[in-house]
DNA sequence: GTAGGTCTTCAAGTAACTTGAGGTTCAAGA
DNA sequence: TCTTGAACCTCAAGTTACTTGAAGACCTAC
């Protein structure tokens, strides 16, 4: 009875129960209780990890990355520069990704808004506007620098 | 001679050659013009349109979304509110992105912070900062609710 | 003309889930 | 107390979107 169950677990972080049950298979998250039937119970602390794990499987980091920012996480008294220095790495490629979708999403508002008055009604035949959508960034190297990071990132484990 | 090869569109649009020649088989982007020796060769609409679908793929949109936004530039002869109003589907969803992306971004920040201060030097025992990170959101919703417009989306092919 | 870097196809491998089958558990109502 | 239906369990197979490898052809530069 104490804890809640693998789908109260899962709405509270927007997970599915089989991706949950993926993440403890593969070590991810650690092992939980179970109750005399057999099912799984947890706790606030389940709700917090899987929700940082989320936030960032949500923005591309593979599972490997991920793992070892919750280990540190978890481990407080590892290595306080070690932690930091990951986590400033996360940053770094945070902050490019952030770019890249400030861009995208501009481009993509530009576009609804001159849809909106250009073909107000019918169809418009001068609608080629989401040709700006595919203009390289203005660095024309932003996007394969992500490339660069996320890649990098993945290489060291 | 005209155009340039699979490794030069590679570096510009910041993708491997293998997964545009996986683009090209799946017919996301048009089969490539071939010279004498069978080797691909690629114009500017092909770097544009390789940066509309890698940005759009960094940010998680699955393929077949992609292809439709595609298909719409493409053919600027279609109906213009089809047009508009997938886009704005996009743009809601690059927006939710957007909004945790910077949660994200900020938690990262401050725990960065808070470790050059914490523990100039040696390995600081009180580093639990990172638990700050895995906290849900102030709606507690966001993510699930961000989740729930991708997976609409995907839905919708 | 030959060396090496880049290209070709095709097949197999990988990451991160997702879906399905077939069965068990549990809370709520009759 | 019994039963019924939703939610759970395990295990296996399927899917998406690439990535990697093998074996060979091409092409530019010396």
């Amino acid at each position: 009875m104490p804890g809640m169950k693998i789908g109260d677990l899962a709405t509270r972080t927007g997970t599915n129960a089989p991706t949950i049950r993926y993440y403890e298979e593969i070590g991810l998250i650690p092992r939980a209780d179970r109750q005399d039937g057999g099912q799984r119970r947890y706790g606030d602390e389940d709700v917090k990890r899987l929700t940082l794990i989320r936030r960032c499987r949500e923005f591309g980091f593979p599972i490997e990355q991920v793992r070892s920012l919750v280990a540190l996480a978890e481990e407080p008294g590892r290595s306080c520069l070690e932690a930091r220095d990951l986590a400033r790495e996360h940053l770094m490629a945070v902050r490019a990704k952030l770019h890249e979708l400030k861009v995208l999403e501009q481009s993509l508002a530009r576009f609804v808004a001159s849809c909106e008055t250009a073909c107000a009604g019918g169809p418009g035949p001068d609608c080629t506007i989401l040709g700006d959508l595919a203009t390289p960034s203005s660095q024309a190297r932003t996007l394969s620098e992500a490339g660069q990071t996320a890649r990098r990132l993945r290489a060291r484990r």
